[in-house]
DNA sequence: TTGAAAGCGCTACCAT
DNA sequence: ATGGTAGCGCTTTCAA
């Protein structure tokens, strides 16, 4: 057995002359498409053991024009929602040999569209405000057989592309129920949208459920403006106009987890105690939401499942050109101290 | 001018024959790599843009060896200095058109190299605890011409890894005498590690402060325990242990601010407030440091700086294999709400 | 200044 | 059950 001189790279075909059998069928034991008899196997194994034989997986992609990677684009890396989606989708993706290039928001997807087709990624998971993405990028990825899917099929035609929709809609409601029941009326909701975004179907929602559940027609509303930020800064700030516009509410609600913190923390300064003057709710359940003080009632999206669903789309689609999935997450409510019973039920 | 029928593939060769050129031309053009006639590069890139060419980065990879592409490994995704980090490294990677890969902390090291390997990663940043990490790994990327950044040196050997450390000792340092210079002097340390693991330099330099600022031979420390969670809730369970056990602090500080905003929540649930009753800081100014309540005062890394001089590293390391460089980074102090002047100056 | 052609390391078809 | 071999789309040397 001779000392490995220097690292020198090896081939395939030295592995094949080493074990003393074809180019083909050191191939064929590596990825397993065709029998090959376990004598051979072996000694294929051991020479490549010995050669410190590592196969070219992107020649191996030029070859069969696919790279077994997918990327993942989203326009807020300083979401933990997203940041946790994405964890998930990477934990699915290596688990079926699949490598993630991740892909923040400097530029548009319209950007990245070309590196797509050129690093010829096999899929897309797009993490973004549908306002900032054009159909015309989804289509030529599309055509090149890149599978693509959607947080949201909100303003995107082409049947191709998949969604699994985070249903924020049924969320709001269910927040909403929870208020009522929990005796509340006066309920008010920190937007960081207003009418004119039409993708988000949160502030929507809400009017639906306030007119429904309480027959109340003009539900108090805060909400933000352009470039439609749901940090915490905003929400401590819409909070803190809420307080001003001397509108009562007993519960408020709030586009998501991170609003619901800055509101909290808004409410604080001023002297209301959550949940004793004010019951607070988010929405997403991110990690934060179970460590705050008070810790946050929120609706919860199940990100880990979500993003192993997204990935086995993704793959469904990779591997049988043609499934197409739209699907639409349930989520669930979460109680925790953020909200409690409303103290004062006469108005 | 003929109408795109299907969106065939097109390659190199095609862009050739409708530009009247050969194939060389058409890479020369593309990859700017030797000089070619102004008319010429007009009719490739002509011809190119009439056919949607797109050059098969792959295919370029297998001939030049190296596929413009780095990896991010890192063993906490959760952690919000680690994203951070990773976004910056991505930004400044797509800027000079390399590719990321993201890499979670399911499987180690270890598991990942192969991978690198196999798919001729140019470079890899390690985010991730050095003990986690072996040698023989980190020699085996290297001898593969496979450039490695590490956030920690300790405990590596090879003089080719590059390192960019974050210097928390220096933190500590600025924090005890921060806290000094306001009149505290009965400080609690809350550390997720303890004296066992060797490469936190927060501890010791907790302790090496402690008495070269106050004489403080026995300074009051909370330890955690392996698995060495810095989390917001082993914050608040390690500020409730410091309660329990009665000693005597006007300040605290924590090996980060995830667990600065657990201790906070403890003590404020206890009636203590933040920073009458106690000052606490933490570690790393993650964004949530700016907006918890009372804003957080802690120690920053500048993590966008920090991302980019990563890649720059990486990045000269990949052009002229041989550079290495060893760093440290410069933290700085973060004065926000959390901290104030001690009112016992007597005791 | 440009072109021809020999690979890069692999896949997958066609043989046997 | 295995091997031979023609490509995949590109880079880069060598020659013109």
């Amino acid at each position: 057995m001779e000392e490995n001189k220097r690292s020198e790279q090896c081939c395939r075909d030295d592995v094949a002359r080493l074990a003393g059998v074809s180019g083909a069928t050191v191939s064929y034991v590596f990825s397993r498409k065709r029998y090959v008899s376990p004598e051979l196997v072996r000694r294929v194994m051991r020479a490549a053991e010995e050669l410190d034989y590592h196969p070219d997986l992107l020649a191996a992609a030029v070859r069969r024009k696919s790279s077994d990677t997918i990327a993942v684009l989203t326009d807020d890396m300083a979401s933990p929602l997203q940041i946790e989606i994405i964890r998930a989708i990477q934990e699915s993706a290596m688990n079926s040999g699949y490598f993630t290039h991740i892909c923040g928001g400097v530029k548009n997807l319209d950007s990245y569209v070309d590196d797509f087709i050129c690093r010829k990624v096999d899929g897309v998971f797009l993490s973004v405000d549908p306002a900032k993405v054009n159909n015309k990028s989804i289509e030529k990825l599309l055509d090149r057989g890149i599978s693509v899917i959607i947080t949201s099929l909100r303003g995107f035609s082409d049947p191709r592309v998949c969604g699994l929709e985070l249903d924020f809609g049924a969320g709001v409601s269910m927040l909403v129920e929870h208020f009522k029941d929990l005796g509340h009326s006066k309920i008010a909701f920190l937007s960081c949208f207003d009418d004119s975004y039409e993708y988000d179907k949160r502030l929507k929602s809400f009017g639906n459920n306030m007119q429904r559940l309480f027959g109340e027609a003009n539900p108090v509303t805060v909400c933000g403006s352009p470039p439609w930020e749901s940090t915490i800064d905003r929400g401590y700030e819409l909070a803190k106009k809420l307080m001003s516009t001397g509108a009562e509410f007993t519960a408020v609600m709030c586009t998501n987890d991170l609003m619901a913190l800055g509101a909290m923390r808004a409410f604080q300064e001023s002297g209301l105690k959550v949940p004793e003057d004010v019951s607070v709710a988010g929405m997403d359940d991110i990690l934060f939401a179970r460590s705050s003080y008070p810790a946050l009632t929120t609706i919860s999206h199940r990100s880990l499942e979500y993003g192993h669903r997204i990935f086995g789309i993704l793959k469904q689609n990779i591997d049988n050109k043609s499934v197409v999935s739209r699907e639409r997450i349930s989520p669930s409510l979460v109680v925790r101290e953020s909200t409690a019973v409303c103290k004062s039920v006469n108005k």
